[in-house]
RNA sequence: AGUUCCAUGGUGUAAUGGUAGCACAACAGUUUUUGGUUCUGUUUGUCUAGGUUCGAAUCCUGGUGGAACUACCA
């Protein structure tokens, strides 16, 4: 076992327990149930999740639900589901919503010490007053109230008697901070809004600033980890704890982990959904953990990413080839294979009797010795793939064209002899004769062929929906681009093969379960595949360095 | 412009004053009944200028470059 070098936050860890600081450590992992995850959230909850078990200290999820507008129970079911998916297990599940009796508390707490004023600025008169970068804001007329007259206006506040935006409860700092966030920032609202756990009890709810430092000190949050656009929101978190007088937790930052040809924010993905470039959260173009669990990525794939791209402070954007590396590496080991022709032509072989059929022996996964094996029916007439043929094929080409030999799979060695073409130039049979001393596992003949395809029997084949996938954006980094990022959308991001010919064993499958079609790539079932119409999308294809010789000769 | 943060090959990340390493990518070769896998090798990097030191990616200073902050979102 080779000892890894640590990151920033296990350094700081690793520091505290040495100096006995915590004798345990909690983290949480603190969604807020208004969209799905994504992958950037999984590296998240690798390493909130990660810290604790390598600690031996403990993980709770905790949903953020301050804003009952965006909120909804869907999403806070598809995160547990999600982070259960990833493997992992909190050890408390709360909701930020479960504390607001006590947040309540802390702001007439806050008021009474003096902290806390009540202000009936409107919000274009509050944005006034705070400045911006260059110039110091000033003081609300609201903020001399008197302890009293807050006390009483608070509590109209909560019991409704004012409508939305009518008043705010708001911190008293310091207008003229350097930090726009500590300029008297706002930490109640009216809302007369329905909550999604707290139905019409609240219309009055706390804002991220007070409420996400608290919950993390209610719950003895040891290290409170976060993205780094929080960082100025740490003085805050700080202020606010020293204030109160509460446990203090503390909040460390790292950078957001970005990933190429897609766009991670939750907004940007919530519009990919509504308006309909995508096939809901789940999409197997999305980044979401469900669309990447669609697509057949694996969670153990997932894990290793994370813990492969590691966690720092500075600006990243990796390439989504890790990725793709990370879940090849996975189901290359696990994955069963299967031959499958996604772009068929008719191969004929005309020295093979007519009727005849054979059961040919398949190993399931040449990496795995225990993997057993499985029959597949041959006969006269195959499939293969359109691809694997060349009229005029250049010298490097290891495939079938007049008068190329290859071995066809679990089975024998054929030469093409002949083919036909349609009037447009398309070829529609090939002809081929076989060799009987070559079949695999008896093999006599002693030839020695450079190329192996492929292949499914016409008679036996069954057939498939295939879908394809590439990036679902044309650059990089969209974000970063002009303009609108839906711009950049790559319009073939989805090929839809409706009829695929799979061999036999293939149509024995649930949703989910992971293949490698044989030279074309990992592919998993999709959620709608029933026996009567299988479904197979494409997780990720295989390294291919033909098409990259290809590629260079063109 | 103010404040804060950041800067190591193409990408991501180590080296915590002492040989700049690992993974991906790329390239070359090996193995192979998958042009997959395996295995081997190669190319490519400390933003810049000073300073401290026997010795600096690391510490200090200046510069340059990038990012974040100006929601009754989180």
């Amino acid at each position: 076992m080779e000892e890894r070098s640590l990151n920033f936050l296990e350094e700081i860890i690793e520091n505290h327990l040495a100096e006995g600081k915590y004798k345990n450590i909690h983290t949480r992992f603190p969604p807020e149930p208004n969209g799905y995850l994504h992958i950037g959230h999984a590296a998240s909850i690798c390493l909130n999740f990660g810290l604790a078990i390598k600690y031996k200290g403990q993980c709770n999820l905790r949903f953020d639900d301050t804003n009952p507008v965006t909120e909804e129970t869907e999403y806070v079911e598809s995160i547990m589901n999600d982070v259960k998916w990833l493997g992992f297990n909190w050890d408390e599940l709360h909701y930020t919503s479960d504390y607001f009796e006590e947040l309540y508390g802390f702001a007439v707490k806050l008021i009474e010490k003096g902290f806390a004023y009540v202000d009936d600025s409107t919000a274009e008169e509050m944005a006034a007053q705070k400045g911006d970068i260059n110039r110091t804001g000033v003081n609300s007329i609201y903020r001399s109230r008197s302890i009293d007259e807050n006390l009483q206006l608070f509590a109209e506040m909560r019991e409704g008697k004012y409508p939305d935006g009518a008043k705010v409860l708001r911190a008293k700092i310091d207008m003229e901070h350097p930090n726009l966030l500590m300029r008297d920032p706002i930490i109640y609202r009216i809302k007369h809004a329905h909550h999604h756990r707290t139905g019409d009890k609240w219309c009055v709810y706390p804002m991220y600033d007070f409420a996400h430092g608290q919950s993390d000190s209610i719950e003895n949050i040891t290290h409170s980890i976060c993205t780094l656009e929080f960082i100025h929101h740490r003085p805050l978190y700080d202020w606010f704890i020293e204030k109160l007088e509460i446990f203090p937790s503390h909040q460390y930052e790292f950078a957001r982990r970005n990933l190429t040809y897609t766009v991670m924010s939750k907004r940007k993905l919530l519009q990919l959904v509504n308006e309909k470039h995508v096939d809901g959260w789940d999409d197997p173009r999305m980044p979401t953990i469900s669309g990447l669990r669609r697509r057949g990525y694996t969670p153990e794939s997932i894990r290793n990413f994370a813990d492969t791209i590691g966690i720092a402070k500075r600006e990243n954007i990796t390439d989504v080839g890790l990725l793709e590396f990370c879940v090849r590496d996975h189901l290359n080991k696990i994955a069963d294979r299967r031959m499958a022709v996604l772009d068929p032509v008719k191969l004929i072989i005309t020295n093979y009797p007519e009727g005849q059929t054979e059961d040919l022996i398949a190993e399931n996964n040449p990496e795995n010795e225990n993997g057993g094996t499985r029959s597949v029916p041959f006969s006269r007439e195959i499939w293969i793939e359109r691809e694997d043929f060349m009229e005029d094929a250049p010298k490097k080409f290891f495939r079938l064209g007049p008068g190329l030999t290859v071995r066809l799979k679990y089975a024998y060695i054929v030469t093409c002899n002949d083919f036909k073409k349609d009037e447009h130039g398309n070829i529609t049979e090939i002809y081929c004769s076989y060799i009987p001393e070559s079949k695999s596992g008896s093999d006599t003949s002693g030839l020695k062929v450079k190329g192996t395809i492929h292949w499914v029997s016409v008679p036996h084949a069954k057939t498939a929906e295939v879908r394809l996938y590439d990036r679902l954006f044309k650059v990089e980094n969209p974000a970063s681009e002009e303009g609108d990022f839906k711009d950049y959308i790559n319009p073939d991001s989805l090929t839809i093969l409706p009829k695929a010919y799979i061999e036999p064993a293939l149509t024995e499958t649930n949703p989910l379960d992971k293949f490698q079609f044989l030279r074309l790539g990992y592919f998993t079932t999709d959620k709608n595949s029933t026996s009567g119409h299988l479904i197979f999308n494409k997780t990720v294809g295989l390294k291919d360095s033909w098409a990259k010789e290809v590629k260079k000769e063109g």
